[in-house]
DNA sequence: GACCAGGAAGAGT
DNA sequence: ACTCTTCATGGT
């Protein structure tokens, strides 16, 4: 076991980092302990107020995970722009975003339209075991995320039995312009917001949603603000009232709460987007 | 059985 | 560039 010792006025909460859903590979057991599988690498870890502790993988891993490196009580400060995103913050205070491995993270949100968080979860832990490396750990088998080349190796057929339904052959498609989940990644990451937006699009299943959430989780940029029925449901209720949600979120509509999102809240507005997320009710 | 879920693609206009 | 329809699955 390892301890990393979290500085005073370092902010940060475990629990709500884990299960605001912005990720799908963790689960709390009743003491206290969250297991994740993440790059391949099983992690075990509990906070008890300033102190960390966790096995798995060495204390920089866990540091650069958790954007444990990032001052987030100058984000929260920047983001802090009105009454009622000033209470998500007091709510849901130590949230922070994690850095997604990005092609895990594509895959998720492609599997993640038009669905809920314990069916998601499902279907990554279903391909993970389908097409994953096994992994050893506490006498259990765990799975690493496959790479593309293995889904795509099986065929489209063969992801049948993960139950993704139409997002099979989005899956199976995306998986076969990924050759180099390492290259794309590269190739990704030097992008700026609008053309890494342009890119993700390109892929099967991937829509302005899709990307907007691999580009917040897994790249970093946190001027990204994906818009869900949620955090539509909350900007017409707290901020934009003449929103309508009885018909479908049209693309125009889209880009004009985004565009609000960031004059209103900076150039932070993707943590925004997480912490009323996370206040979300149902 | 209707309705909803961290939407997206394709067809038609 | 817009609107409408369809998509497969699981939970309530």
């Amino acid at each position: 076991m390892s301890v990393l010792t979290l500085h005073p006025d370092q902010l940060f909460n475990l629990d709500e980092t884990l299960s605001c859903g912005q990720v799908f590979r963790w689960d709390r057991t009743m003491d206290g302990w969250w297991y994740g599988i993440v790059g391949g690498h099983v992690i075990k870890i509990r906070q008890d107020k300033n102190r960390l502790t966790f096995t798995g993988v060495p204390a920089s891993f866990i540091r650069r995970y958790f954007s444990l490196d990032m001052n987030i009580a100058e984000i929260l400060a920047s983001i802090d722009s009105d009454p009622f995103i000033h209470a998500c913050i007091r709510r849901h205070r130590g949230l922070r975003l994690v850095r997604q491995p990005p092609w895990e993270c594509t895959v998720s949100y492609i599997c993640s339209t038009n669905s809920n968080i314990p069916t998601i979860r499902r279907r990554i832990a279903s391909l993970a075991e389908r097409y994953g490396r096994p992994v050893a750990f506490e006498g259990k088998r765990w799975y690493a995320f496959p790479e593309p080349s293995s889904i795509s190796c099986g065929g489209h057929d063969g992801l049948t039995e993960c139950r993704l339904g139409y997002r099979q052959s989005y899956v199976f498609g995306t998986s076969c312009l990924v050759p180099d989940e390492k290259i794309w990644e590269k190739t990704v990451r030097k992008l700026s917001y609008d053309c890494a937006h342009k890119e993700l699009m390109g892929l099967h299943g991937v829509g302005s949603k899709a990307a907007d959430c691999i580009l917040l989780f897994a790249f970093q940029k946190y001027d990204a603000f994906p818009v869900d029925v949620w955090i539509r449901r909350i900007m017409q209720e707290h901020y934009l009232p003449d929103l309508t949600l009885d018909a479908p979120l049209t693309p125009r509509e889209y880009a004009m709460i985004r565009r609000f999102a960031r004059e209103h809240f900076g150039e932070y507005c993707g943590w925004a987007q997480e912490y009323l997320y996370a206040g979300r009710v149902g």
